[in-house]
DNA sequence: TAATCATATGATTTGCAATTCATATGAGCG
DNA sequence: CGCTCATATGAATTGCAAATCATATGATTA
C-alpha cells in the first residue's frame, strides 16, 4: 500500500504513459479522445492514467459538454524538472534522452 | 527498457526501501551491515538499492578497508523534497504520511 | 426516450522489477 | 597462503501495478 507522500509523488511520475500525457499537455489542454488519439493510447488507458494525474494534483480537470480537457498543472511540474535536468547534467551526461521533454529546454 | 532521463530519475525514488534508506543516510553515513541492521533489510537487498542509489548519483561511496561507507548527497535530494512538500501542503493535506522523513522538518 | 457519443469504472490478466537465494569477489589478518 | 568478514553480483522467484477487456454512467441530440 502506498501510504508515504513521497512514494505517491514519485510513483506517479515514475511510468513513461504519465511522463508523455505531461509532455502533450503542456502544449495545452485536450480532452480524452483527443489524447488517446494523439498517444495512441486505449480510451480507458488514457482515463485511468489521466485520473491518477489528477487525484494527485498534476493535472486539472474541466467539464465541456459529454467531453471532459485535461489540462496540466505546470506550477509544480516545471520547478521539478528544472532540479532533474540540473542533476542530470552534472552527472549522467552519458545517458540517452530518447524522449525529451521539449518545454524543458524553453526555460 | 527505462531509456529517458526523468523516468529513470523518479523510478529511483518511487519505492519505499530507497527512500527508508535515504532517511537513514540524511542521520550520517553508513556501511551496509549498519545499513542493512538498522533497517531489518537482508544484506544483498541493502547492496542492490544501495547500488542504485549510487548509480544515479543520489548517494556516495567511500572505502574503508573491507567496508563501504554510503553517505547522502543532499545536493540534490533535499530541493526535490521542499518542492514535494509544498505540493503536498497545498493539495494533499488529507493523504497519510506514516513515515515522515524528519529532516524535511528542519528547514 | 431511445440512440449515440464521450468518458469512467471494475475485474482480470500480464509484464516487469524488487526481493530473495546462492555464490563470487576482495580485503585484512594470523 | 588459507580463513573470515564485508560486500557485490547473478539467476530465479514473486508481488504488484499498469494495461486490457468488458461494462457502466452520463450527457447530448433527434
Amino acid at each position: 500500500m502506498i501510504c508515504n507522500s513521497y512514494e505517491r509523488f514519485f510513483k506517479t511520475l515514475a511510468e513513461p504513459a504519465k511522463l508523455e500525457i505531461i509532455n502533450l499537455l503542456s502544449k495545452g489542454p485536450l480532452n480524452v479522445s483527443q489524447l488517446s488519439k494523439k498517444l495512441n493510447f486505449e480510451q480507458s488507458r488514457a482515463s485511468h492514467n489521466l485520473k491518477a494525474l489528477a487525484d494527485r494534483h498534476f493535472v486539472l480537470v474541466e467539464r465541456k459538454g459529454k467531453e471532459r480537457y485535461y489540462s496540466l498543472d505546470k506550477t509544480i511540474i516545471a520547478p521539478i524538472l528544472r532540479l532533474i535536468d540540473a542533476h542530470v547534467e552534472k552527472y549522467e551526461k552519458h545517458y540517452c534522452k530518447c524522449k525529451g521533454i521539449p518545454w524543458r529546454k524553453k526555460e
